[in-house]
DNA sequence: AACGAGAATTTGTATGACAAATAAGTTTGC
DNA sequence: GCAAACTTATTTGTCATACAAATTCTCGTT
């Protein structure tokens, strides 16, 4: 049996596994991201964000530090925190990154996410080729794989997140890993897309395929090629235009 | 007149300016990243850290919510602080790159930065040349005269630097700002070999002038390969091989 | 052996107090 | 009149303490 000699919280009532200071590093990142706060404008006091929150200045403080961290704010003393401007941000963080997308067009987002991967990706396609592993390539070909056993669209989306940070792997730089994150997001934003568009879907898997071809043979230029000829696919359901190759227009 | 009641204190001989929650994640975070503590690994509780430090739980938890919010660490109730997978960790951040730089060999981790540089630069070239605006056409040429004024090769650097995330901004992409990081660490770092090897300091301006006209006419094309020309020899000071741009071998 | 209740441990949150830094206003000295 | 020095007010920074929540571990029961 239970007891309940105690009276039941008044005010918190906050869902299980929830941690205030993460919602509060949410609330005012987002209202950061959306233009609430724009860049070099100062912020709320600690006390008064611990009021609107009905969160401890501890709590408050944490998540100040968490958004310090991702670079969106500055504090000093009697001036309080202000907003960083935005080309400090740190657009690649993971939850920066979840807001600046909650906040802003997707379909605009999209655009400038696809644009990073067509310069990114085809780089990434040359140092896999004349670098990869053999292991790095055969975990390639699994994600290739489960890519090929997926039932329907919705499913072949985290094979082919897969597909793309196991290239990023092989490129053997390991700067390239965070830019995983913009795969991640692009990808799954795409979705969206492919759904109800579903441009050539028959074409989606042969094109992967060339990518791994070009990466086994260890031919660098070939697999460039084929990384761009699938970016291309992809601009498409986008509804951008197909890019022009110096390379394959000559 | 000052009281003078109060006995000085005694423990806390810190620097003046220095903030106690910084230095902690400063010191636990470049013990992550020289691999004291590898990925997968329990940290020390905070009470633990704390003695270390001679901090209070307060200040190790803002440093541990500061890393946490670099993606090196997560935190759970009752087993404490893991370190992350290295794939998670927010390399592209300021502190993150600084404290890896500290750890690691210099001259490996500059080879890793050309080489995304070889992979971005010439791609955001590209779109600088399409898109750039007549303003950010002005600060880039701004940036160009700060090089031709420069007295000697160090104070080269900072216009440098300006010149190449000014590049970055013509480009009109909100993602790519986020490597300006890489390009000041690459071009911090590059100092020191500049100023020992030396190599060829005329060609630079002119080089940089290429690729300010191709940008300033509009023509991607020869941006981009005004770019790789430059690329080109800051690779050959660190001592790689030019690269074998398929273009320019047709 | 499986299961569940409870203990132990670690992070999470709250509160209060004071120190340090600094912007702004006020007085002082010339 | 004006500038320098001083005072004051405000905000972040740090510390100590207490307790809540979550989760693993242990151990006893069935």
């Amino acid at each position: 049996m239970r007891q309940r000699r105690k009276a039941p919280p008044r005010v918190p009532k906050r869902l299980p596994g929830s941690r205030v200071h993460a919602e509060l590093a949410a609330g005012i990142g987002m209202r950061i991201l959306d233009g609430t706060y724009p860049s070099g404008t100062l912020l709320p006091n600690e006390a008064e964000w611990g009021q609107m929150f009905h969160a401890s200045r501890t709590a408050v403080r944490e998540a100040i530090k968490t958004l310090n961290g991702k670079g969106l704010l500055v504090s000093r003393p009697k001036v309080g925190s202000r907003v960083e401007p935005r080309e400090r941000w740190n657009l690649l963080d993971r939850d920066v990154m979840a807001w600046h997308c909650a906040a802003m067009d997707k379909t605009a987002f999209l655009i400038s996410l696809q644009e990073v991967r067509r310069i990114l990706e085809p780089g990434a396609a040359v140092l896999a080729a004349s670098r990869r592993t053999p292991d790095q390539l055969a975990e390639l070909e699994a994600a290739l794989e489960g890519m090929r056993n997926a039932p329907d669209a919705e499913a072949m989306v985290a094979p082919d997140v897969r597909f793309h940070l196991s290239l990023l792997a092989c490129a053997n730089n390991e700067l390239l890993s965070p830019f995983g994150i913009i795969i991640e997001q692009a990808l799954a934003n795409l979705f969206q897309y492919t759904s109800r568009h579903n441009a050539k879907p028959e074409q989606v898997i042969p094109m992967h395929e060339n990518v791994v071809k070009a990466i086994a043979a260890q031919r660098p230029e070939a697999a460039r090629k084929a990384m761009v000829y699938l970016l291309d696919d992809t601009d498409q359901v986008v509804g951008k235009p197909p890019s022009d190759d110096p390379v394959r227009a000559a």
